[in-house]
DNA sequence: TTGTAGGCGTTATCAG
DNA sequence: CTGATAACGCCTACAA
């Protein structure tokens, strides 16, 4: 008896297949006694019902979806908690999938789709671009959650939620040069990134520009394409090759908290203490950043109400309360222990507050 | 038009499903120009077959399921990524399946056999207990990835890869002792943990009883039950604690690197230094904890070579090659630079080379 | 090489 | 309240 099927559970029973079913799914026309009956013989029989044909069959799966693409990524773990929790309160399943790097989520989205009748998407993390037409082909709600989108002139054509990456990473960078660091090194992501690594980098940018500050070419260090991105090795690679390369800098800014810890270690085994040395900072927020030491500087996303907020959305898009809409929130930055005064010539006044 | 199906395509294209069915699966009796006209139909009308159709009709997905339990969990990412690679390179698809603290594994499993078809199942990380007659009705071959089993005589029964939990913890507690210290709190799981939690308290307990250190019940700190497991969190409460009480210690053990980092940080908050005050010492071998200021001393898994082993004692019994067998590898003790030598008493020559 | 038909395990729609 | 029966989308003999 390799393996139950409701007709075999309807046997056993003496009953037919639908009232089977409706046991199942606590139909509510069904007479407490059989009903009760058909669950204690599946039981016994310990029957699984087969979800591919469940979904093959069902219109409506109440099951949403959400796609992570970078697994290791600690920032979406808080996020995550937040959706099950939220999803779990509406009544819904949620099938949690991860997207490797190389993947394309939209594709995967498609496919998951058809598969599990999902009411609704999230993505969450990744979108590297060129995804405008095949976007409007996912026939279910969706929303972007932590996705930058370069594209300002369609950003109002979806759904998403995010912190304004230039702004915040603007905040950064102004925040060390209030410091009185001018020579400011930024770990990025690679060249061809169209996403929040190349908005926290505008942010930087724009920063620079605003207190008249060149912007020097080798202060900004790209990772490496091929290379788990966003990581500490990654932020201790290049911080490795910036010290070798012996260019000069007062401060380090690296777009993930996980590459700021990377680098604060290719710089303590360099023989540099951080801060009296080298300042340093993050950005995410992440859990990690607070319990290092030094407790990383960085910008803190709000990841729980973010996710919060993104749930909502979609469900007020299930509900047809709304039409597609944005939502920015606003990231706080948190000090942490490893930026320190810098003073750049004597008649600097920092510090005298 | 909402949706394509096959047989839409079979039209759109003259053709039989079939035909279409034989395009779609790479099946040798059709011709190339045939394939190649509904190809191109397929991606003109961006149709996605139904994975729950096929999973439902299909015997064999040609697919292996991987449940973790503990998203969080550092160590699993590493072993993630091998899993993926390996069973690639087989061929084959993955499904990874992330499990809930409170949900129980095996039932999972069952459900997902159902629905995937799945040729093989790779437990990861969990398992507290009470499985026995339950693991015996999965029908497909599985292995216990880093699985501490505490229940000595059914250990056989199943098919393994871990680290031996018990000898493992013992190195590290008598490392410690070696250095000098009598004192160890240790920090680890529940007390219901019938899993590795248990087994590296056991090391633990063995080491002191060897060395005749008598075992304090207040240096033995149990996680609560609700808290999120084995998280930095986790380990900065106990350690808040332990200060609290006012115990006397000169070493922390934390039974894993991210109560470790926890611990330093309350250590730290509590303005002690680590090691010159307190040595600390965690257990896994994680990235995290190589990266920390100042590296946590802990017991390195070999996280990728367990990965390959497990995947490949899973198909040697697909192929039904070996029937179950358990696979121990060794772990590497990892100095760091969070242990320092205690004197007990001035006769002491620590520190004399 | 290609098309037709039956069935995978469920749920939904009807009659009773 | 309950039971037959037709789909759901795909794969696979078997027939052509």
């Amino acid at each position: 008896m390799a393996s139950m099927n409701i007709k075999d559970i309807a046997k056993i029973c003496g009953v037919g297949v639908s009232t089977v079913s409706r046991a199942l799914n606590n139909h509510p026309d069904i007479s407490p006694q059989t009903r009760e009956r058909i669950m204690q013989a599946m039981k016994e029989h310990n029957y699984v019902p087969n979800n591919s044909a469940r979904n093959l069959k069902r219109q409506d799966a109440r099951t949403i979806a959400v796609l992570v693409k970078g697994i290791n990524n600690p920032f979406f773990s808080s996020m995550i908690q937040v959706f099950e929790e939220e999803i779990q309160k509406k009544r819904y399943a949620l099938v949690l999938q991860h997207v490797d790097e190389w993947q394309d989520e939209i594709d995967v989205a498609m496919e998951l789709e058809k598969e599990k009748r999902l009411n609704g998407i999230v993505f969450l993390g990744g979108f590297f671009s060129h995804s405008e037409e095949r976007l409007q082909k996912i026939p279910v709600p969706f929303v972007l959650s932590t996705i930058g989108i370069l594209d300002q002139k369609h950003k109002s054509d979806y759904a998403s939620v995010c912190v304004d990456d230039v702004a915040e990473s603007y905040k950064m960078t102004d925040y060390l040069i209030q410091k009185g660091h001018q020579r400011i090194a930024i770990l990025c992501s690679s060249t061809d990134d169209a996403s929040i690594g190349a908005l926290r980098l505008e942010g930087y940018r724009m920063a620079l520009k605003e207190h008249g500050i060149p912007l020097r070419e080798e202060l900004v260090r790209h990772m490496h394409r091929d290379v788990d991105s966003y990581s500490m090795k990654t932020g201790y690679e290049q911080t490795r090759e910036l010290l070798k390369e012996g260019v000069e800098f007062t401060a380090i800014y690296a777009i993930s908290d996980s590459m700021a810890i990377g680098a604060c270690r290719a710089l303590i085994d360099a023989g540099k203490r951080v801060p009296e040395d080298i300042s340093l900072a993050g950005f995410d927020g992440t859990e990690m950043a607070a319990y290092y030491h030094p407790a990383i500087c960085t910008v803190r996303q709000p990841a729980e109400e973010m996710a919060r907020a993104t749930i909502k959305m979609l469900f007020d898009m299930l509900k047809k309360k709304s039409r597609v809409q944005q939502r920015i929130f606003e990231g706080t930055l948190v000090e942490g222990e490893s930026v320190a005064d810098n003073e750049p010539n004597p008649v600097s006044h920092a510090g005298m507050r």
